[in-house]
DNA sequence: CCAGACGTTGTT
DNA sequence: GTCTGG
DNA sequence: CCAGACGTTGTT
DNA sequence: GTCTGG
């Protein structure tokens, strides 16, 4: 799946790249993003502008906003069937701006966290959804998932699930409005494995509220005389 | 028709 | 908003 | 995702 | 064990 990630570039190179302005007053990199953490995305509504929403989807019909802690992914599988999403993949879609995400591999009882990158820690996009919630006191809260599929070989070893990293051709096609749903689910594959890379990196990054350029320093950890 | 639910991950 | 269960 | 918190009653 | 917070 993908539960943690990075968007560490500076604010110039990412307008660049996604050829998009940050709307928000204060931007910062991110080592360590975390759900609810309000984190970049660029939506189908509005494709030439960036903007930060709260990880952890929450549907407009939502009682409360506590499923946004269950819905931080949608499995390619169902996202077109479950009702959390169904609505939103049709009308709602959205980038969500990264350069990396963590996985936690298990070894016996001990969880290895590892980074994995793209092109040795190149930005790209993760297909996302989003969605814009309104509490009793009339309070507006966006928010968005991130689409998860199998992962490849070279990366199941750590999870057998990873983000729907989208190609760059893939991107505008993604926030494009008249496609079908087959049509859109053809755009969700992984990258060709020798683009992937990781490597593993200090349990600091367990504590959602730490962050800083440390976190994604390689980390070796010696397990019973080998080197993981 | 209305009422009630609506999610992901893991199980090394 | 949309689906399932009754 | 991981870390951290987690409860009610009555006031013998 | 299960939920909330980050």
């Amino acid at each position: 799946m993908c539960g943690r990630y990075t968007i560490t570039k500076k604010a110039e190179e990412i307008e660049k790249r996604f050829e998009a302005r940050i709307s928000a007053e204060s931007f910062e990199k991110k080592w360590n993003a975390a759900p609810s953490n309000l984190l970049p995305i660029i939506t189908n509504h509005e494709p030439q502008i960036i903007q930060q929403y709260k990880w952890g989807l929450i549907p407009g019909w939502a009682k409360d906003e506590a499923i946004g802690f269950n819905t931080i992914n949608a499995r390619v599988e169902s996202v077109t069937e479950k009702p959390a999403f169904k609505f939103a993949f049709t009308k709602q879609r959205c980038l969500v701006l990264a350069d990396g995400y963590y996985e936690w591999k298990k070894i016996g009882k001990e969880k290895i966290p590892y980074r994995i990158t793209l092109d040795d820690g190149a930005l790209f996009a993760m297909a996302g959804l989003w969605e814009k919630w309104t509490n009793p006191q009339g309070q507006i809260t966006h928010s968005f998932s991130v689409i998860t599929l199998p992962a490849p070989h070279k990366i199941a070893h750590i999870h057998d699930r990873m983000p729907a990293i989208l190609s760059r051709i893939n991107e505008q096609h993604w926030l494009e409005n008249d496609l079908s749903d087959d049509e859109r689910i053809e755009l969700l594959q992984p990258p060709a494995e020798k683009y992937l890379g990781f490597y593993s990196v200090s349990k600091q990054v367990n504590s959602a509220t730490n962050e800083g350029p440390d976190l994604i320093k390689p980390h070796n950890y010696s397990v019973q005389g080998s080197l993981f």
